[in-house]
DNA sequence: TAGGACCTTGCACTGAGTGCAAACTACTCC
DNA sequence: GGAGTAGTTTGCACTCAGTGCAAGGTCCTA
C-alpha cells in the first residue's frame, strides 16, 4: 500500500501542475494562461502536461487523486434508510462540511471569476459522478430513478455554489447547500401521487 | 414586423449553417467534421461561420431564433398558482409535448452518438435559461429559490433525455419527462420542514 | 545487472477561434 | 435616384489547444 517511488513522483507532478494552474489562473485569469506557461511554471514540458490532463480546464477541475478515495468511502458509510433522498442529503452534507481544502480554493476562484462562470457545473461534476455510482448501485434496475437522485443533488449543489458569495466564509456555502437540499424532495419514479 | 431583406438573409444563412452541421455530423460524427467542411457545405466562408456561431458546438446546440420567441410566450402563458413547481412542470410538459421539430433531430443525434454524450446538458440549456428568467422574474428577491426551480427542472429534463432510447418514438421521451418531473418536488427554501 | 515497463520530451501536425482590413450589399435620407 | 452609412462577407495571418510518434531516460523486477 505504501507508494512506490513512481507513484509518489506521479502524484507530485500532478499536484505541481494543478498548483501552477491555480496560481497562474488566479493571477492572470483563465484565458491569459497558456498550457506552456503552466508546464514551465511546474517545471515540466508542455507534452507532459497533456499526459496528466486531457484539457486545460481539467487541470483546474479534475479531483485530486486522494479525493476520489474519500468520496468513495463517504458513499459507503452513508446510511441506508427507506428514504434514498435523505441518504443522499447526508452524503452531500458530509462532503461539503468536510470541506476538501484544495477544492475550496478552486471553488472560490471559479465563483469570483467572471470568465469561469460558464463552468459552474465542472466544480462538482466528480461529486455528481460519485453520487451516480452510489445511486445506480442501489437501484440497478431503475436507471431513471437513480440518475434523478444524483442529477437533482448535483443541481442543488450547483445552485448553492452559484448563489454563494465567495467573499463570505465557507460556512455560508455549507448553509446554502443545506437550504437548497432541504427544499427539494425526490421520490422514486412510479411512486408519485398527483 | 415583416422581415427586412437583411434579416431574412441572415436567418437563411443561420439555418443553412445549422442544417449543414447537423447533416455532416450525422454522417461522419462530430470530431470528423471541421468548420471548413460545414462552411463549404453551407456555401459560405469559414470566417462567416464564426460570425454566426461562437464555437463548433454552438452550431449544433444554439436554439433556432424563432424558438426563443416560442419559449418566451410559453413562460408568459404559464399558470400562476401557489405551487411554483407545478407551474414549472406545466411549462416543461408543454414545451416537450409541442416538440420543436428541428430540435428533435438534434436530440436524437446527440442521444445516439457516443462522442456527444458529454454534452447532454447543452441540449436543453436554452430551456433552462428561459426557465431561470421566468423564475427570477417571479421570485426576484429569492435567487436561491428561483435558481433551484430552474436547475432542478433542467436536471429532470436532462435525466429523461439521457435515459431515453433514441430508437424509440418521441412520445417515449415525453413520457420519461413526465415521470421524472413528477418524482421531484421543489419547495421555496425557508418553507422546508426538515 | 539486464530486460521490460513506464515516463518524459521534442517535433511536427491538425484544427478551433480571433483580430484586422478590404470589398461588398442593403438601408436611409436628401 | 444617388451619396453616405451601417451591417455583412471574406481572406489572411496569427495564437494556442490537443494529438501521434519516436527517441531517450528512469524505475522496477527477476
Amino acid at each position: 500500500m505504501t507508494q512506490s517511488a513512481r507513484e509518489a513522483s506521479r502524484l507530485a507532478t500532478w499536484r505541481a501542475l494543478r498548483e501552477a494552474t491555480v496560481r497562474l489562473v488566479t493571477e492572470r485569469g483563465f484565458a491569459a494562461v497558456t498550457v506552456d506557461d503552466v508546464a514551465a511554471a511546474a517545471g515540466t514540458s508542455r507534452r507532459t502536461f497533456f499526459n496528466y490532463f486531457p484539457t486545460k480546464t481539467a487541470a483546474l477541475f479534475d479531483p485530486d487523486p486522494e479525493l476520489a478515495g474519500r468520496l468513495e468511502r463517504l458513499t459507503e458509510e452513508a446510511p441506508v434508510t427507506g428514504d434514498p433522498w435523505a441518504d443522499l442529503r447526508w452524503i452531500c452534507a458530509s462532503f461539503v462540511r468536510w470541506g476538501p481544502p484544495d477544492t475550496l480554493v478552486v471553488y472560490r476562484l471559479v465563483a469570483a471569476s467572471g470568465e469561469l462562470r460558464d463552468y459552474p457545473v465542472q466544480v462538482h461534476r466528480h461529486v455528481e459522478t460519485a453520487l451516480e455510482a452510489w445511486a445506480s448501485r442501489r437501484f440497478p434496475d431503475d436507471p431513471l430513478g437513480a440518475r434523478l437522485l444524483s442529477a437533482t443533488a448535483g443541481a442543488a449543489l450547483g445552485v448553492a455554489f452559484l448563489t454563494w458569495d465567495p467573499a463570505t466564509p465557507a460556512e455560508e456555502f455549507v448553509r446554502l447547500t443545506d437550504r437548497a437540499l432541504a427544499a427539494v424532495t425526490v421520490r422514486r419514479p412510479g411512486t408519485e401521487e398527483t
